[in-house]
RNA sequence: GUCCUGAUAGCUCAGCUGGAUAGAGCAACGGCCUUCUAAGCCGUCGGUCGGGGGUUCGAAUCCCUUUCAGGACGCCA
């Protein structure tokens, strides 16, 4: 609809360019102006011209206006303002039919096809089984699933994966770390290592084997059992933590079955056996600086054990066996120094390396009483996923984390975030939800009859105009935050939306006695909320009919 | 030392394919409920966009330099 026009619109201002005389590609875009007074969408490509054509971007403007005719663009105006600026203003009544648009398509106004079904994997949270989640994976899981969510809304087939680091190093740790704690609970001297776990669920653990198993592991071996126990203790709150926050996954991979399939082993002896590795110092090598890596990497240690790039690779590879056209890894702010080899890795093992997209996301702080709480997963000392769900909530908690740029490293103050927590702003959207729902009520126990109309004939366009543009703009932010992969657009359109409609909720009284209107206004309103719900929906919040 | 982030209103953050007077929420202050939810609306206050240079008709945005903060630089994962 509004996308038409503005293609269109682009057309013609191409061909502009071309009778004006300029040879050279300007590339035309439009802009929602900050100021209503600007109009709708505003082009600079007047001042953009001036250089070529050598005039002032005044006459040029003048000159293109000349040649646009604004009825067959559904332009009620067009002026040029500023150094420049042509402003574009939308004949509202057309706008308008955008509400009629999303009763039409409900939930999938907004759907795109710019994904055109290509097949894309996002892994996220990834967390290691050997503690809790904390509040740094909050962010990852709120990033990832809501980035899912609207990449598959813009068209792409998304799996959600989580891969399992359920072998290594890590996990014996963890065997070694819940045996001692099992052993305090006979009274025995316990010695826990460097690079145990301390956190409380090792504990809950051991208390678990202790209740069903009793003694009979100080007697017997007990790495394997502790492994299963532990890992499946461990898998077990990771996703019941994750659901309770709205995040599932379509996937959990898990690392170990690399290595049960021998594609840990297939991968190295392909690498080797093309020549992409050297021994050097007893080590086997893979030379990741011939693709741009700052030097090259173990594959394969002194010791004959493995690094954990191998069975990553091996991973990577495994995910693009599965037929995905693009990988995405969202990783810790630690991993940023991985991005270069993992890339060349998959260079190596005949991956186009240009689709793996890495996404970095800056560290979370937890502060407490003004100061930083350091967190440790060996010390035990982190915060919880859970704790954070349980006192704050899971919508205010989720809209809190994806309202801020991954890029930017976050500061979370606990007190102010449970003290706050209803002055988070995902209530201010769920509220304007829950305000129209009210009315909705109240139109039923007045026993008004609504039927949606399909034309407006008393409603008072002017008053709506900024409502209805703003449900215009859906579509291109779905396509933004899916493109850019920024679902941070999403919570900002939602607060957007939400505050033309409390505006308009203020301004104008609803349920009157014109009944012709009031169903055209509760027309309007049920779109509006249709496109809230679907976008709380994106970032994986819930509406409340009631607050 | 090298690399990656970040620094914008008192606080939390947007804006950064260069564009109009730099925006929002919170906090502060002043108005608005005999009428559909005041978790709301309207308004006021609040800015050397970390500092310095450069490119440009035009810089918060691009380039250089510098300061501060966090992170990464392993035959750990």
């Amino acid at each position: 609809m509004i996308e038409k026009i503005l293609n269109d619109l682009k057309k013609r201002l191409e061909e502009i360019v071309k009778e004006l005389g300029v040879e050279e590609e300007i590339e035309i875009f439009f802009e929602v102006p900050k100021e209503e007074k600007f109009g709708d969408y505003s082009s600079n490509i007047a001042m953009r011209l001036a250089k070529p054509l050598r005039k002032s971007p005044l006459m040029i403007a003048k000159d293109i206006l000349e040649k646009i005719d604004l009825k067959s663009y559904h332009l009620t105006k067009a002026e040029i303002a500023g150094g420049g600026f042509i402003n574009f203003f939308i004949d509202k009544m057309f706008s308008a039919n955008v509400v009629f648009q999303i009763l039409n398509e409900t939930e999938n106004y907004g759907n795109l096809t710019i994904g055109n079904e290509k097949n894309v994997n996002i892994e996220f949270v990834s967390a290691n089984p050997t503690g809790y989640l904390h509040i740094g994976h909050g962010r990852g899981a709120a990033y990832g699933d809501s980035l899912a969510r609207i990449m598959k809304k813009a068209g792409f087939k998304v799996t959600k994966e989580h891969y399992v680091n359920d072998a290594g190093n890590q996990i014996n740790n963890l065997v070694l770390s819940i045996y001692e704690r099992y052993k305090e609970l006979f009274d025995l001297p316990i010695k826990m290592g460097e690079d145990y776990y301390h956190g409380k669920e090792i504990i809950e653990i051991a208390k678990s084997i202790y209740d069903k198993h009793g003694d009979f592991y100080l007697n017997n071996p007990f790495e394997n059992d502790f492994r299963k126990f532990g890992v499946d203790f461990l898998l077990k709150g990771l996703k019941d933590d994750l659901k309770l926050f709205n995040v599932e996954f379509d996937m959990w991979f898990s690392e170990q079955s690399l290595y049960d399939n021998k594609e840990v082993q297939k991968t190295l002896d392909y690498l080797i056996e093309k020549g992409y590795t050297y021994e050097l110092d007893g080590a086997v090598w893979l030379k990741t600086s011939e693709y741009g890596d700052e030097k090259d990497r173990v594959l394969i240690k002194s010791d004959k054990t493995l690094t954990y790039l191998a069975p990553d690779i091996a991973y990577h590879a495994n995910k693009l066996s599965r037929g995905h056209d693009y990988l995405i890894d969202v990783l810790g702010a630690d991993h940023h120094g991985y991005i270069k080899r993992l890339k060349a890795a998959i260079a190596f093992i005949g991956g186009n390396p240009d689709l793996i997209d890495i996404e970095i996301l800056q560290m979370v702080r937890a502060i407490k009483d003004g100061e930083e709480v350091k967190m440790s997963k060996r010390s035990g000392k982190s915060i919880t996923l859970r704790d954070l769900i349980d006192e704050v909530g899971t919508d205010a908690l989720r809209f809190m984390y994806i309202s801020k740029a991954l890029s930017s490293p976050m500061d979370l103050d606990l007190d102010l975030a449970v003290k706050n927590s209803n002055e988070n702003p995902v209530y201010y959207v769920q509220y304007a939800y829950a305000r129209i729902s009210s009315l909705f009520r109240v139109v039923e126990e007045q026993q008004i009859i609504f039927k949606e109309v399909n034309e407006f004939k008393e409603l008072n366009i002017d008053k709506i105009g900024k409502l209805v543009f703003t449900l215009t703009q859906y579509p291109a932010v779905i396509e933004e935050a899916a493109t850019k992969r920024l679902p941070h657009k999403i919570s900002q359109y939602l607060l957007n939306l939400a505050s033309d409609l409390h505006s308009y909720y203020n301004d104008e009284k609803i349920i009157t006695d014109n009944l012709v209107e009031v169903n055209e206004k509760l027309t309007v309103l049920k779109a509006v909320q249709i496109v809230l719900k679907d976008g709380l929906n994106l970032i994986g919040v819930n509406v409340k009919e009631k607050m």
